[in-house]
DNA sequence: TGCAAAATAGAACGGTCGTTCGATTTTGTC
DNA sequence: GACAAAATCGAACGACCGTTCTATTTTGCA
């Protein structure tokens, strides 16, 4: 069906055991504005969400044709999941790596909410495609929603990833359950989201760092005290 | 503009004064059916959210014609405030005022979250209004997100109010900042929603439960710790 | 029962939406 | 510079939207 563009280096390996014919390029403009078209498909994702991108709206913002615009997606549903793609992407790049980075367990973690929290609250432009995009499609499957819910556990695995970590360096509390400490972190998160964004309350940003510090010293093994059941188990996941 | 069935006691009392002409009526069948309409709106902006609740659809639902249901509102937006309007009214019957009936304190506090979660959660039916509304509105000023935003800020105040009163009975530390713990407890709500109606999570309900005792095994005071002594400020344990 | 008022139906409007299709321009390679 | 492929445009489509207007039915009280 869709038939965008797709796989040009197998294309062009073809096209050299057989040049006598159509000899097709490289990837060039097409992909120029279409990375164009996607950065504006963000922004305008970002304020109206998920499911107020308009194709008409984006053509106008890219001062385009509609059908100019639709070429390069095939629908709007692909286009919903490019924007998705196009997101984890950023976020990767903004939060993930150069979190990663940092040394294992707390510093990373710190790191990695520190980050995130700064992601989705008002630093710079708008909201947060995972967690508009969540609230949109929660009762409407389709492709669109697993992309989403596929990126979003990806993520959700990662951190719990580096709460493990934490726990294996002895920086957390060998009996904390990391599924339930990423569940309490990401609802710091959450009402950050919330009360920044939608009613617009000013400190929101150091509640959820208040609540990060709060969190952490039940979960992290006493700095300074006795510190109970120092031995951990056989280790090794 | 709306002239809607407003105030009809002082229009009777007008008309006991002036009984010559148009003799008005009391609230009756209008009222009845304009009911009907708002609870299958409330059952379909639950589901597809306040901004995908369309007077087509809900004419379809209610067996009535477009304008008929239209007529009732006047305009989609004072639909959809309708449709806030007696998302509360509900909310208040089925959370708050039972929970307001149980002790000051910690008692009250307990049946207020405990019902919120269960009110959330995948109960019986769908999503919450509040928070989807919070997410489609967020970026979209006008009377529709004052009036959300309005009745979600009664609903805090009224959190944070128990909250208040349980640090005065002496059931939660007297350092607690009140404002701070709600934005906690608020962001397990929101966890709760956005892993058991997106992710499809099936034990978030009792993950929200876990994450609120572990809150209030920090704000409250201290009655059998089990958790090792989380840092005491200024003494005090 | 009669009658005005309220409630509802029906059709039409202008607008936006995603999508299709044929024509046209731009691009990259020979 | 020629030429095919890729990229883009412009117009049109059917569908749904909120809203308006005018009939028609239903209601509730005298």
């Amino acid at each position: 069906m869709t038939a965008h563009s797709e796989n040009p280096a197998a294309a062009a390996a073809v096209a050299s055991e057989a040049p006598l014919r159509t000899p097709p390029r490289l990837l060039h403009k097409g992909q120029q504005t279409r990375a164009a078209i996607l950065d504006a498909a963000l922004g305008l994702a970002s304020h109206m969400g998920l499911e107020g991108l308009s194709i008409g709206a984006l053509a106008e913002v890219t001062q385009m044709s509609k059908s100019g615009v639709f070429a390069h997606f095939g629908s709007r549903e692909e286009l919903q999941i490019s924007v998705i793609r196009e997101y984890h992407a950023r976020f990767e790049d903004e939060v993930f790596h150069p979190a990663v980075r940092e040394a294992r367990g707390l510093p990373r973690l710190r790191a990695l909410f520190e980050r995130w929290i700064r992601r989705v609250s008002v630093e710079l432009d708008s909201g947060c495609i995972y967690i508009s995009g969540a609230v949109e499609f929660d009762d409407r499957p389709g492709p669109v929603r697993d992309a989403l819910a596929s990126m979003v556990r990806a993520w959700h695995a990662a951190l719990e990833r580096a709460i493990r970590i934490g726990i294996e360096v002895g920086h957390l509390r060998p009996d904390t359950d990391p599924t339930q400490m990423l569940f309490e972190l990401h609802g710091l998160i959450l009402a950050l989201h919330h009360d920044a964004r939608f009613l617009r309350i000013p400190g929101a940003l150091d509640r959820a760092r208040a609540g990060f510090e709060r969190t952490l010293s039940y979960y992290s093994v006493a700095p300074a005290a006795p510190a109970p059941a120092p031995a951990p188990r056989k280790a090794r996941r």
